[in-house]
DNA sequence: TAGTGGTCTAGACCACCGA
DNA sequence: CGGTGGTCTAGACCACTAC
Protein backbone atom coordinates (compact mmCIF):
# COMPACT_ATOMS: atom_id res chain seq x y z
CA UNK A 1 0.00 0.00 0.00
CA UNK A 2 1.61 3.27 -0.63
CA UNK A 3 1.47 6.52 1.48
CA UNK A 4 0.95 6.80 5.13
CA UNK A 5 -2.49 4.93 5.30
CA UNK A 6 -1.44 2.89 7.35
CA UNK A 7 -1.17 -0.87 7.54
CA UNK A 8 -1.25 -3.05 10.41
CA UNK A 9 0.64 -1.45 13.14
CA UNK A 10 -0.60 -2.28 16.63
CA UNK A 11 2.44 -1.35 18.93
CA UNK A 12 3.62 2.22 18.02
CA UNK A 13 4.10 4.34 20.99
CA UNK A 14 2.90 7.22 19.64
CA UNK A 15 0.00 8.02 17.38
CA UNK A 16 -0.07 10.86 14.78
CA UNK A 17 3.56 11.12 13.90
CA UNK A 18 5.02 9.84 10.96
CA UNK A 19 5.84 5.99 11.41
CA UNK A 20 9.49 6.20 11.25
CA UNK A 21 9.54 9.04 14.30
CA UNK A 22 6.97 6.30 16.20
CA UNK A 23 9.56 3.40 14.88
CA UNK A 24 12.17 5.86 16.39
CA UNK A 25 10.53 6.60 19.79
CA UNK A 26 9.73 2.82 20.03
CA UNK A 27 13.23 1.54 19.85
CA UNK A 28 14.85 4.47 21.94
CA UNK A 29 12.35 3.18 24.37
CA UNK A 30 13.59 -0.49 24.25
CA UNK A 31 17.23 1.10 24.73
CA UNK A 32 16.73 2.91 27.40
CA UNK A 33 14.93 0.26 29.15
CA UNK A 34 18.20 -2.01 28.56
CA UNK A 35 16.39 -3.75 25.77
CA UNK A 36 19.85 -4.19 23.75
CA UNK A 37 23.16 -4.81 25.21
CA UNK A 38 26.23 -3.13 23.51
CA UNK A 39 27.93 -6.97 22.66
CA UNK A 40 25.35 -7.90 19.98
CA UNK A 41 23.64 -6.44 17.71
CA UNK A 42 20.17 -5.52 17.32
CA UNK A 43 18.11 -7.76 15.23
CA UNK A 44 18.68 -6.78 11.39
CA UNK A 45 16.61 -4.04 9.15
CA UNK A 46 14.85 -6.85 7.64
CA UNK A 47 13.61 -8.72 10.93
CA UNK A 48 12.68 -5.61 12.53
CA UNK A 49 10.76 -4.17 9.57
CA UNK A 50 8.76 -7.27 9.20
CA UNK A 51 8.60 -6.96 12.99
CA UNK A 52 6.75 -3.85 12.76
CA UNK A 53 5.08 -4.36 9.53
CA UNK A 54 7.19 -1.59 7.99
CA UNK A 55 8.88 -1.28 4.83
CA UNK A 56 12.62 -1.63 5.07
CA UNK A 57 12.86 1.68 3.95
CA UNK A 58 10.55 3.65 6.55
CA UNK A 59 12.41 1.01 9.56
CA UNK A 60 15.79 2.37 7.84
CA UNK A 61 14.84 5.81 8.41
CA UNK A 62 13.62 5.27 11.98
CA UNK A 63 17.39 3.91 12.70
CA UNK A 64 19.11 6.39 11.26
CA UNK A 65 17.42 9.02 13.82
CA UNK A 66 18.66 7.05 16.35
CA UNK A 67 22.20 6.59 14.70
CA UNK A 68 22.33 10.74 14.20
CA UNK A 69 21.35 11.30 17.91
CA UNK A 70 24.77 8.65 18.70
CA UNK A 71 22.69 5.92 20.29
CA UNK A 72 22.70 3.36 17.65
CA UNK A 73 25.99 2.53 15.48
CA UNK A 74 26.14 0.92 11.95
CA UNK A 75 28.78 -1.78 11.34
CA UNK A 76 28.82 -2.61 7.92
CA UNK A 77 28.69 -6.26 7.39
CA UNK A 78 28.39 -6.98 10.51
CA UNK A 79 25.10 -5.68 12.50
CA UNK A 80 23.79 -2.57 14.18
CA UNK A 81 24.55 -2.03 17.70
CA UNK A 82 23.71 0.30 21.01
CA UNK A 83 26.42 2.59 20.98
CA UNK A 84 29.02 2.81 24.01
CA UNK A 85 28.83 6.56 24.30
CA UNK A 86 32.48 8.17 24.08
CA UNK A 87 29.93 11.11 24.97
CA UNK A 88 32.04 10.17 28.40
CA UNK A 89 33.21 12.36 26.81
CA UNK A 90 31.87 15.83 26.62
CA UNK A 91 34.06 16.89 28.92
CA UNK A 92 37.30 14.97 27.82
CA UNK A 93 36.32 16.28 24.78
CA UNK A 94 35.57 19.51 24.86
CA UNK A 95 37.41 20.36 28.01
CA UNK A 96 41.29 20.54 28.21
CA UNK A 97 43.37 21.57 31.20
CA UNK A 98 47.00 23.18 29.79
CA UNK A 99 49.20 21.18 32.13
CA UNK A 100 52.00 24.59 31.79
CA UNK A 101 52.82 23.93 28.00
CA UNK A 102 51.41 20.76 26.70
CA UNK A 103 47.38 19.92 26.65
CA UNK A 104 46.69 17.04 28.73
CA UNK A 105 43.72 15.68 29.99
CA UNK A 106 42.47 14.81 33.32
CA UNK A 107 44.85 12.36 35.71
CA UNK A 108 42.96 11.69 38.44
CA UNK A 109 39.27 11.57 39.98
CA UNK A 110 38.66 11.08 43.78
CA UNK A 111 34.84 10.38 44.42
CA UNK A 112 34.41 11.58 48.10
CA UNK A 113 31.11 10.60 49.21
CA UNK A 114 27.84 8.85 47.24
CA UNK A 115 24.96 9.36 49.46
CA UNK A 116 21.35 10.02 49.25
CA UNK A 117 20.35 13.29 49.78
CA UNK A 118 17.45 16.02 49.60
CA UNK A 119 18.53 18.35 46.89
CA UNK A 120 17.49 22.05 46.49
CA UNK A 121 14.13 23.70 44.49
CA UNK A 122 15.97 24.22 41.18
CA UNK A 123 18.17 20.69 40.93
CA UNK A 124 14.78 18.91 42.29
CA UNK A 125 13.18 20.92 38.90
CA UNK A 126 15.62 20.59 36.85
CA UNK A 127 15.55 16.24 37.60
CA UNK A 128 12.29 16.62 37.14
CA UNK A 129 11.66 15.58 40.76
CA UNK A 130 9.26 16.04 43.29
CA UNK A 131 10.39 18.90 45.66
CA UNK A 132 11.03 16.67 48.46
CA UNK A 133 12.37 13.76 47.01
CA UNK A 134 15.79 12.70 47.38
CA UNK A 135 18.28 12.24 44.45
CA UNK A 136 21.91 10.47 44.70
CA UNK A 137 23.88 13.03 45.42
CA UNK A 138 28.43 12.65 44.37
CA UNK A 139 31.01 14.83 45.67
CA UNK A 140 33.55 14.54 43.28
CA UNK A 141 37.48 16.16 42.75
CA UNK A 142 39.61 15.92 39.91
CA UNK A 143 43.74 16.59 40.41
CA UNK A 144 46.01 16.94 37.29
CA UNK A 145 49.92 16.60 38.39
CA UNK A 146 48.77 16.26 41.53
CA UNK A 147 47.25 19.88 41.68
CA UNK A 148 43.14 19.49 42.59
CA UNK A 149 41.80 21.68 39.39
CA UNK A 150 37.98 21.17 39.77
CA UNK A 151 35.07 20.17 42.31
CA UNK A 152 31.86 18.98 41.40
CA UNK A 153 28.71 18.32 42.63
CA UNK A 154 26.80 15.49 40.96
CA UNK A 155 23.09 15.11 41.17
CA UNK A 156 21.02 11.51 40.11
CA UNK A 157 17.74 9.95 39.26
CA UNK A 158 17.24 7.85 42.75
CA UNK A 159 16.19 5.01 40.94
CA UNK A 160 18.00 4.73 37.59
CA UNK A 161 21.14 4.72 39.83
CA UNK A 162 20.79 3.06 42.76
CA UNK A 163 23.56 0.61 41.92
CA UNK A 164 26.14 3.48 42.70
CA UNK A 165 24.97 3.65 46.42
CA UNK A 166 26.49 0.17 46.93
CA UNK A 167 29.66 0.25 45.21
CA UNK A 168 33.51 0.97 46.80
CA UNK A 169 33.94 4.32 45.34
CA UNK A 170 36.47 4.04 43.88
CA UNK A 171 34.74 1.74 41.28
CA UNK A 172 32.52 4.72 40.43
CA UNK A 173 34.80 7.46 38.92
CA UNK A 174 36.69 8.49 36.77
CA UNK A 175 34.30 7.63 33.91
CA UNK A 176 31.25 8.44 35.21
CA UNK A 177 29.19 8.18 31.95
CA UNK A 178 30.76 5.10 31.57
CA UNK A 179 30.21 3.87 35.06
CA UNK A 180 26.36 5.13 34.56
CA UNK A 181 26.12 2.91 31.33
CA UNK A 182 28.05 -0.44 33.08
CA UNK A 183 26.56 -0.33 36.20
CA UNK A 184 23.27 1.30 35.77
CA UNK A 185 22.09 0.85 32.26
CA UNK A 186 21.99 4.31 31.43
CA UNK A 187 23.13 5.80 28.40
CA UNK A 188 22.97 9.88 28.07
CA UNK A 189 22.21 11.21 24.84
CA UNK A 190 22.19 14.47 24.83
CA UNK A 191 23.81 17.68 27.51
CA UNK A 192 22.90 20.92 27.81
CA UNK A 193 25.90 23.14 29.41
CA UNK A 194 26.17 26.69 30.32
CA UNK A 195 29.74 28.29 31.52
CA UNK A 196 30.31 30.83 33.50
CA UNK A 197 33.23 32.72 35.20
CA UNK A 198 33.22 33.72 38.88
CA UNK A 199 35.44 34.52 41.54
CA UNK A 200 35.95 32.34 44.37
CA UNK A 201 34.97 32.59 47.50
CA UNK A 202 36.35 32.18 50.97
CA UNK A 203 35.68 28.21 50.74
CA UNK A 204 35.78 27.58 47.19
CA UNK A 205 38.83 29.34 47.02
CA UNK A 206 40.16 26.47 50.48
CA UNK A 207 38.59 23.58 48.20
CA UNK A 208 40.26 24.44 45.00
CA UNK A 209 43.72 26.02 46.87
CA UNK A 210 43.40 29.56 45.19
CA UNK A 211 43.62 32.63 46.56
CA UNK A 212 40.25 33.81 47.42
CA UNK A 213 38.85 35.90 44.87
CA UNK A 214 40.68 33.72 42.13
CA UNK A 215 38.92 33.56 39.01
CA UNK A 216 37.05 30.54 38.68
CA UNK A 217 34.91 28.74 36.09
CA UNK A 218 31.67 27.45 36.69
CA UNK A 219 29.76 24.58 34.49
CA UNK A 220 26.46 23.95 34.88
CA UNK A 221 25.20 21.03 33.16
CA UNK A 222 21.82 18.59 32.48
CA UNK A 223 22.17 15.34 30.82
CA UNK A 224 19.66 13.57 28.73
CA UNK A 225 18.84 9.84 28.15
CA UNK A 226 17.35 8.71 24.84
CA UNK A 227 14.17 9.11 25.81
CA UNK A 228 14.24 13.00 26.93
CA UNK A 229 14.54 12.02 30.66
CA UNK A 230 16.87 14.42 32.89
CA UNK A 231 19.64 11.98 34.17
CA UNK A 232 21.99 13.92 35.55
CA UNK A 233 22.14 17.43 36.83
CA UNK A 234 26.18 18.67 37.44
CA UNK A 235 28.08 21.52 38.93
CA UNK A 236 31.59 22.06 38.41
CA UNK A 237 34.59 25.01 39.44
CA UNK A 238 37.33 24.91 38.01
CA UNK A 239 40.44 27.04 38.25
CA UNK A 240 40.48 29.41 35.38
CA UNK A 241 44.43 29.23 34.73
CA UNK A 242 45.17 26.11 33.00
CA UNK A 243 41.51 26.00 31.84
CA UNK A 244 40.22 25.46 27.68
CA UNK A 245 37.11 24.90 26.28
CA UNK A 246 36.95 23.40 22.67
CA UNK A 247 33.86 23.07 20.83
CA UNK A 248 32.62 22.99 17.20
CA UNK A 249 29.83 24.87 16.06
CA UNK A 250 27.29 24.06 13.02
CA UNK B 1 19.05 -0.40 -13.69
CA UNK B 2 19.62 -0.84 -10.07
CA UNK B 3 21.89 -0.31 -7.87
CA UNK B 4 25.87 1.69 -8.06
CA UNK B 5 26.26 0.45 -11.97
CA UNK B 6 26.45 4.41 -13.01
CA UNK B 7 23.85 4.91 -15.66
CA UNK B 8 24.54 8.69 -17.66
CA UNK B 9 26.98 11.15 -15.43
CA UNK B 10 29.46 13.59 -16.91
CA UNK B 11 28.78 16.49 -14.37
CA UNK B 12 29.71 14.81 -10.80
CA UNK B 13 32.88 16.77 -9.34
CA UNK B 14 33.70 13.19 -7.76
CA UNK B 15 34.78 9.99 -9.17
CA UNK B 16 34.20 7.30 -6.33
CA UNK B 17 32.22 8.48 -4.04
CA UNK B 18 28.42 7.58 -4.01
CA UNK B 19 26.17 9.29 -6.24
CA UNK B 20 24.15 11.36 -3.32
CA UNK B 21 27.67 12.21 -1.59
CA UNK B 22 28.86 13.67 -5.63
CA UNK B 23 25.72 15.66 -5.86
CA UNK B 24 26.03 17.02 -2.50
CA UNK B 25 29.50 18.52 -3.29
CA UNK B 26 28.03 19.42 -6.68
CA UNK B 27 25.34 21.52 -5.12
CA UNK B 28 27.75 22.66 -2.51
CA UNK B 29 30.04 23.97 -4.97
CA UNK B 30 27.28 25.87 -6.90
CA UNK B 31 25.70 27.59 -3.88
CA UNK B 32 29.33 28.37 -2.61
CA UNK B 33 29.53 30.08 -5.94
CA UNK B 34 26.50 31.82 -5.48
CA UNK B 35 24.75 30.08 -7.75
CA UNK B 36 21.59 30.66 -6.41
CA UNK B 37 20.09 33.42 -4.40
CA UNK B 38 18.02 33.21 -0.94
CA UNK B 39 14.89 34.57 -1.77
CA UNK B 40 14.05 32.38 -5.50
CA UNK B 41 13.45 28.10 -4.62
CA UNK B 42 16.14 26.04 -6.03
CA UNK B 43 14.81 23.59 -8.82
CA UNK B 44 12.74 20.96 -7.86
CA UNK B 45 13.89 17.58 -6.54
CA UNK B 46 11.96 16.44 -9.78
CA UNK B 47 13.74 18.57 -12.52
CA UNK B 48 16.99 18.43 -10.07
CA UNK B 49 17.14 14.80 -10.10
CA UNK B 50 15.90 14.59 -14.04
CA UNK B 51 18.86 17.50 -14.81
CA UNK B 52 21.33 14.89 -12.88
CA UNK B 53 19.71 12.12 -14.49
CA UNK B 54 19.31 10.24 -10.48
CA UNK B 55 16.68 8.85 -8.98
CA UNK B 56 14.57 11.58 -7.06
CA UNK B 57 15.27 9.22 -3.81
CA UNK B 58 18.70 10.01 -4.24
CA UNK B 59 18.25 13.83 -5.28
CA UNK B 60 16.81 14.03 -2.19
CA UNK B 61 19.79 12.54 -0.42
CA UNK B 62 21.47 15.20 -1.42
CA UNK B 63 19.83 18.22 -0.52
CA UNK B 64 19.25 16.55 2.88
CA UNK B 65 23.01 16.31 3.50
CA UNK B 66 22.85 20.23 3.25
CA UNK B 67 19.88 21.02 4.99
CA UNK B 68 21.48 18.97 8.23
CA UNK B 69 24.58 21.33 7.27
CA UNK B 70 22.21 24.23 7.75
CA UNK B 71 22.96 25.25 3.80
CA UNK B 72 19.26 24.57 2.62
CA UNK B 73 16.29 24.66 4.00
CA UNK B 74 13.36 23.53 2.88
CA UNK B 75 10.25 24.87 2.99
CA UNK B 76 7.12 22.15 2.57
CA UNK B 77 4.40 23.15 0.18
CA UNK B 78 6.88 26.31 -1.53
CA UNK B 79 10.25 24.71 -2.31
CA UNK B 80 14.17 24.38 -1.22
CA UNK B 81 16.16 27.52 -0.43
CA UNK B 82 19.56 28.74 0.09
CA UNK B 83 19.69 29.33 4.02
CA UNK B 84 19.87 32.71 5.08
CA UNK B 85 22.03 31.52 8.26
CA UNK B 86 20.68 32.67 11.90
CA UNK B 87 24.77 30.94 12.07
CA UNK B 88 25.65 34.39 12.30
CA UNK B 89 24.08 33.56 15.49
CA UNK B 90 26.68 31.51 17.31
CA UNK B 91 27.87 33.95 19.28
CA UNK B 92 23.76 35.12 19.80
CA UNK B 93 23.14 31.81 20.31
CA UNK B 94 25.03 31.14 22.58
CA UNK B 95 26.80 34.00 24.33
CA UNK B 96 24.96 35.93 26.37
CA UNK B 97 26.08 39.24 28.86
CA UNK B 98 24.48 39.26 31.55
CA UNK B 99 22.91 42.62 32.33
CA UNK B 100 23.08 42.86 36.22
CA UNK B 101 19.51 41.04 36.30
CA UNK B 102 18.42 40.07 32.85
CA UNK B 103 19.93 38.07 30.34
CA UNK B 104 20.24 40.21 27.36
CA UNK B 105 22.39 40.39 23.69
CA UNK B 106 24.82 42.86 22.53
CA UNK B 107 23.07 46.24 22.14
CA UNK B 108 24.87 47.87 20.01
CA UNK B 109 27.88 47.33 18.20
CA UNK B 110 31.24 49.38 16.47
CA UNK B 111 33.37 48.42 13.87
CA UNK B 112 36.63 50.78 14.30
CA UNK B 113 38.67 49.56 10.87
CA UNK B 114 37.99 47.63 7.64
CA UNK B 115 41.55 46.98 5.91
CA UNK B 116 44.39 45.12 4.24
CA UNK B 117 46.58 43.79 6.92
CA UNK B 118 49.57 41.29 6.96
CA UNK B 119 48.48 38.49 9.59
CA UNK B 120 51.29 36.89 11.63
CA UNK B 121 52.03 33.62 10.79
CA UNK B 122 49.64 31.31 13.34
CA UNK B 123 46.67 33.47 11.62
CA UNK B 124 48.05 33.26 8.26
CA UNK B 125 48.30 29.25 8.93
CA UNK B 126 44.80 28.80 9.70
CA UNK B 127 43.43 30.78 6.65
CA UNK B 128 46.09 28.95 4.51
CA UNK B 129 47.28 32.19 2.91
CA UNK B 130 50.84 32.27 2.44
CA UNK B 131 53.16 33.49 4.84
CA UNK B 132 53.54 37.14 3.33
CA UNK B 133 49.86 37.26 1.98
CA UNK B 134 47.59 40.01 3.08
CA UNK B 135 44.26 39.39 4.69
CA UNK B 136 41.42 41.74 5.54
CA UNK B 137 41.43 43.17 9.20
CA UNK B 138 38.59 44.59 11.27
CA UNK B 139 38.83 45.99 14.48
CA UNK B 140 35.62 46.05 16.66
CA UNK B 141 34.17 46.66 20.00
CA UNK B 142 31.04 45.48 21.23
CA UNK B 143 28.96 47.80 23.67
CA UNK B 144 25.88 46.60 26.15
CA UNK B 145 24.32 49.30 27.93
CA UNK B 146 26.98 51.90 26.88
CA UNK B 147 29.30 49.34 28.80
CA UNK B 148 32.22 48.12 26.49
CA UNK B 149 31.96 44.44 26.78
CA UNK B 150 34.08 42.96 23.81
CA UNK B 151 36.89 43.69 21.81
CA UNK B 152 37.49 42.23 18.44
CA UNK B 153 40.24 41.36 16.07
CA UNK B 154 38.53 39.41 12.82
CA UNK B 155 40.67 38.37 10.09
CA UNK B 156 39.28 37.47 6.78
CA UNK B 157 40.18 36.01 3.18
CA UNK B 158 41.57 38.56 0.99
CA UNK B 159 39.70 37.61 -1.66
CA UNK B 160 36.21 36.76 -0.97
CA UNK B 161 35.78 39.82 1.01
CA UNK B 162 37.07 42.46 -0.92
CA UNK B 163 33.59 44.22 -0.87
CA UNK B 164 34.11 45.16 2.77
CA UNK B 165 36.88 47.20 2.24
CA UNK B 166 35.04 49.87 0.05
CA UNK B 167 32.06 49.73 2.26
CA UNK B 168 31.04 52.42 4.84
CA UNK B 169 31.94 51.26 8.30
CA UNK B 170 28.76 51.37 9.96
CA UNK B 171 27.82 49.03 7.30
CA UNK B 172 29.69 46.42 8.12
CA UNK B 173 28.70 45.54 11.30
CA UNK B 174 26.56 44.63 13.45
CA UNK B 175 25.61 41.03 12.03
CA UNK B 176 29.00 40.05 10.47
CA UNK B 177 27.76 36.99 9.53
CA UNK B 178 24.60 38.40 7.69
CA UNK B 179 27.40 41.20 6.05
CA UNK B 180 29.27 38.22 4.50
CA UNK B 181 26.32 36.79 3.54
CA UNK B 182 24.67 40.17 1.58
CA UNK B 183 27.72 41.81 0.43
CA UNK B 184 30.26 38.91 -0.47
CA UNK B 185 27.70 36.74 -0.84
CA UNK B 186 29.99 34.37 1.15
CA UNK B 187 28.04 31.79 3.80
CA UNK B 188 29.42 30.06 7.00
CA UNK B 189 28.80 26.72 7.94
CA UNK B 190 30.70 25.82 10.49
CA UNK B 191 32.89 27.40 13.15
CA UNK B 192 35.54 26.09 15.85
CA UNK B 193 35.59 27.69 18.69
CA UNK B 194 38.17 27.55 21.83
CA UNK B 195 37.83 29.77 24.64
CA UNK B 196 40.20 30.15 27.52
CA UNK B 197 40.02 32.50 30.84
CA UNK B 198 43.15 34.75 31.16
CA UNK B 199 44.05 38.70 33.17
CA UNK B 200 43.50 41.65 31.34
CA UNK B 201 47.52 43.49 30.71
CA UNK B 202 47.62 46.78 31.23
CA UNK B 203 46.50 47.63 27.41
CA UNK B 204 44.02 44.68 27.17
CA UNK B 205 42.85 46.59 30.70
CA UNK B 206 42.64 49.80 29.50
CA UNK B 207 40.80 48.98 26.00
CA UNK B 208 37.95 47.02 27.93
CA UNK B 209 37.83 49.48 30.81
CA UNK B 210 38.53 47.16 34.02
CA UNK B 211 41.77 46.90 36.17
CA UNK B 212 44.50 45.53 35.00
CA UNK B 213 44.75 41.76 36.39
CA UNK B 214 41.09 41.27 35.56
CA UNK B 215 39.61 38.10 34.55
CA UNK B 216 38.88 38.09 30.72
CA UNK B 217 37.34 35.42 28.94
CA UNK B 218 39.18 34.84 25.22
CA UNK B 219 37.60 33.27 22.24
CA UNK B 220 39.40 32.22 19.34
CA UNK B 221 37.17 31.11 16.41
CA UNK B 222 37.79 30.06 12.43
CA UNK B 223 35.07 29.58 10.31
CA UNK B 224 34.29 27.17 7.49
CA UNK B 225 32.14 27.75 4.18
CA UNK B 226 30.38 24.56 2.82
CA UNK B 227 33.36 23.71 1.01
CA UNK B 228 35.39 23.37 3.97
CA UNK B 229 37.81 26.40 3.53
CA UNK B 230 38.38 28.48 6.22
CA UNK B 231 36.92 32.11 5.98
CA UNK B 232 37.20 33.59 9.07
CA UNK B 233 39.32 33.83 12.11
CA UNK B 234 38.87 35.61 15.33
CA UNK B 235 39.92 36.08 18.19
CA UNK B 236 37.30 38.09 21.14
CA UNK B 237 38.33 39.38 24.08
CA UNK B 238 35.39 39.89 26.91
CA UNK B 239 34.47 41.11 30.34
CA UNK B 240 34.59 38.27 32.58
CA UNK B 241 31.74 39.49 34.29
CA UNK B 242 28.20 40.03 33.30
CA UNK B 243 29.77 36.59 30.93
CA UNK B 244 27.80 33.36 29.89
CA UNK B 245 28.48 30.51 27.14
CA UNK B 246 25.69 28.31 26.67
CA UNK B 247 25.89 25.13 24.65
CA UNK B 248 24.48 21.45 23.87
CA UNK B 249 26.34 19.01 23.26
CA UNK B 250 25.18 15.75 21.23
C1' DT C 1 -5.81 23.49 -8.34
C1' DA C 2 -1.03 22.81 -9.75
C1' DG C 3 3.30 22.15 -7.84
C1' DT C 4 6.29 21.42 -3.94
C1' DG C 5 8.27 18.77 -0.34
C1' DG C 6 7.08 14.60 3.13
C1' DT C 7 6.20 9.81 3.83
C1' DC C 8 6.10 5.09 2.48
C1' DT C 9 6.63 1.06 -0.30
C1' DA C 10 8.95 -2.83 -2.90
C1' DG C 11 12.64 -4.53 -4.81
C1' DA C 12 17.39 -4.41 -7.02
C1' DC C 13 22.50 -4.72 -6.77
C1' DC C 14 26.85 -3.58 -4.20
C1' DA C 15 30.36 -3.74 -0.37
C1' DC C 16 31.65 -5.67 3.71
C1' DC C 17 32.06 -9.07 7.61
C1' DG C 18 32.56 -13.32 9.70
C1' DA C 19 32.07 -18.23 9.97
C1' DC D 1 29.46 -18.36 1.50
C1' DG D 2 25.15 -16.22 3.76
C1' DG D 3 23.78 -12.29 6.13
C1' DT D 4 24.31 -7.44 7.15
C1' DG D 5 24.22 -2.75 6.13
C1' DG D 6 24.86 0.84 1.93
C1' DT D 7 23.23 2.71 -2.31
C1' DC D 8 19.87 3.40 -5.85
C1' DT D 9 15.64 3.08 -8.35
C1' DA D 10 10.62 3.83 -9.57
C1' DG D 11 6.48 4.99 -8.31
C1' DA D 12 2.55 5.80 -4.98
C1' DC D 13 -0.23 8.88 -1.95
C1' DC D 14 -0.32 12.73 1.58
C1' DA D 15 0.17 17.60 3.36
C1' DC D 16 1.19 21.95 2.49
C1' DT D 17 1.68 26.53 -0.15
C1' DA D 18 0.58 29.76 -3.32
C1' DC D 19 -1.98 31.33 -6.87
Amino acid sequence: MGGGTAGGEANGIDSRLPRYLALRDDLAAKIAQGGWNFVDPLPSEMKLAKQYGVALGTMRRAIEELVREGVLERRHGSGTYVRRSDFSGSLSRYLRFRSTHSTIAFQESRVLSVRRRRPNAPVSERLGLDSHAQAIFIDRKRYHDGELLVTEEIWLQPHRFAPLLSMPLERVGPLMYRTYEDDCGQIVTRAEESLKISTADAELAASLDVEPGSPVVTIERTSFDVAGLALEWRRSHARADHFEYRIEIR
